[in-house]
DNA sequence: CCTACCACCTGTAAGC
DNA sequence: TGCTTACAGGTGGTAG
């Protein structure tokens, strides 16, 4: 489950069916779901029997258990990973990957990732950004725009030194995290802004007005439980959000723009797709990307 | 230093 | 009905 709304749906439910409980074992059923925890999948394990989870935490789209070890597990769900509650019973899914069974015989914690570009890792806390500790690999990852502490000055001025296109800036995890693809269209939509606008020019009005789209769209999102096209993006429960019934632009090429009526148009960006309103996100003379 | 691109995977849907 | 191609909510490493 990918962005911001979706991984907080996962923590939260982490946070209810985990926090407090002690790990009695954990089974790496995958090698590539662990690559990121270098001392391997058994050292993983290791680290994992007996520990009890203190907290669920989040930053962008990192999700850690804070262990009372002192350690950390941290998820990172990539694009299609599932952390799911399953009666320890329970056939192992398809696509299982790490298995974590807890000492009160109750239900397992279990990350399924059809593609793999998640992952689980042990590592320690570290002082990151924003003064907030966090796990090793978290520690160059911005603050998201929902935590208190978000820096707005601080954005706008990175923005502006940036020699890129806005949409650009928006998905690098290093000057704003929690912001993919879907949300960085929605609140450009919002903003009526040009995802090629070049981040130079950028007033400081816009730059807080893209980033205000962005924490709305991502707050309502989050209220509907997520955004969800198909049974990939789920809570641990297994259930989707509906979210995607409000998307503005997103996923919808030739449909109406809600504000004007213009057809949105997709356009081919960075590997994957743009979709934007041609009236409301004029593309500027001048573009990046 | 900074920015842009590509690889890393599996599955589904659309096109021929 | 196959077979091929395009595409999918992300990130890190690396080439320039």
């Amino acid at each position: 489950m990918p962005e911001l709304p979706e991984v907080e749906v996962v923590r939260r439910g982490a946070a209810t069916f985990a926090v407090g409980r002690t790990i009695a074992h954990a089974e790496v059923h995958h090698p590539r779901a662990v690559r990121r925890h270098a001392a391997g999948g058994a050292d993983l394990e290791a680290r994992l029997a007996g520990v009890a989870i203190a907290e669920a935490e989040r930053r962008g789209k990192f999700l850690w258990l804070a262990l009372d070890s002192g350690e950390a597990l941290l998820v990172h769900l990539g694009m299609s990973g599932q952390l799911l509650v399953q009666p320890p019973t329970a056939p192992p899914e398809k696509h299982l990957r790490v298995r974590l069974a807890f000492a009160d015989g109750g239900p397992d914690l279990r990350f399924v990732d059809q593609r793999t570009f998640g992952g689980l890792s042990v590592e320690p806390l570290v002082p990151g950004r924003g003064g907030r500790t966090v796990p090793r690999s978290v520690a160059h990852i911005a603050p998201d725009p929902l935590e208190p502490g978000f820096d707005l000055p601080a954005f706008r001025a990175a923005v502006r030194r940036r020699r890129t296109g806005l949409k650009r800036a928006l998905l690098d995890q290093t000057l704003v995290s929690g912001i993919g693809n879907i949300y960085a269209d929605e609140a450009l939509w919002r903003a009526g802004l040009h995802y090629a606008r070049p981040t130079e020019t950028l007033r400081p009005a816009e730059i807080d007005r893209v980033l205000a789209g962005a924490v709305e769209v991502m707050n309502a999102a989050l209220a509907a439980g997520g955004t969800s096209f198909d049974s990939l993006y789920v809570n641990v429960n297994g259930e989707s959000g509906y979210f995607d019934r409000s998307l503005q632009v997103y996923g919808r090429e030739g449909l109406e723009c809600a504000r004007c009526g213009s057809a949105v148009r997709r356009d081919a960006f960075m590997n994957r797709s743009s979709f934007s309103c041609p009236r409301c996100q004029p593309r500027p003379r001048r573009a990046h990307g």
